[in-house]
DNA sequence: CCAATAGTTCGATAATAATGGAACTATTGA
DNA sequence: TCAATAGTTCCATTATTATCGAACTATTGG
């Protein structure tokens, strides 16, 4: 039964964190998280090849971000949310808040009348 | 008299602060700027030769959050405060608060009984 | 035990970003 | 007008990241 490294949370950087969170799929990863959790890596993979999933993944565990659990034959995924509120309090809400708001604003552009846009 | 071009609240995205961000010597611009502002970019430099410094300033600019307005033969760079909250509340003052916690436990580290770190 | 599933690791290639020297621009003070 | 100052722009080099196929690992169900 492997596990997987996760640092703790004294050692997590601020500049790591950003720089994980400053890419579109991993974002879209972890918004995804704070939405459901835990969800395995599969239904997030959004079309992209295993080996390129695997790696944002590697990324964000790196970063603190998320914890890998194996169960059975799938990798649960959730977000370090309390620990990382301990260490740097508000700073994951407010990305994710900034993200909500950025793309409600694109809903809007693309959504002029009264469609409504949950696909 | 040459300016700059700055984009718009609406045009910023989270991807690209965050990004802009990512990098620790851009993020010690931030944060210099925070507690002092405006500043020309020389006294931020830190060592590193003029046009490396200018390239950085301008990822900031692009991304939004650095405006920089020429006055005279300087560069007077400040944070774009107000419009960033207003497009994203919150935000900068939790990676501005997460650097101060960041840097706070690593002085503490480094200095482990009564001794003061302001240098 | 075998096949299927879920993900990882490896290795190569491509794309992005950072670095720094040299030449350039704009502004001011002498 | 000239020299100095403060940055920028251009360019080449290097370093970091991302991408993706192929082979590999661990777990479960049959």
């Amino acid at each position: 039964m492997k596990q997987y490294d996760h640092p703790c949370v004294a050692e997590l950087t601020v500049t790591q964190i950003l720089h994980a969170l400053s890419d579109p799929f991993r974002l879209s990863i972890v918004r995804s998280l704070a939405a459901l959790q835990p969800q395995p890596c599969a239904p997030l993979q959004g079309g992209r090849p295993k080996s390129s999933v695997s790696h944002h993944f590697a990324v964000l565990r790196a970063a603190g971000l998320v914890r890998t659990e194996v169960v059975g034959v799938t990798h649960m995924n959730s977000l370090r949310e309390q620990e990382l509120n301990a260490r740097f309090p508000g700073l994951l809400a407010a990305i994710l808040a900034a993200c909500a708001t950025e793309s409600s604003a694109t809903e809007q552009a693309a959504t002029p009348s009264g469609e409504h846009s949950l696909p």
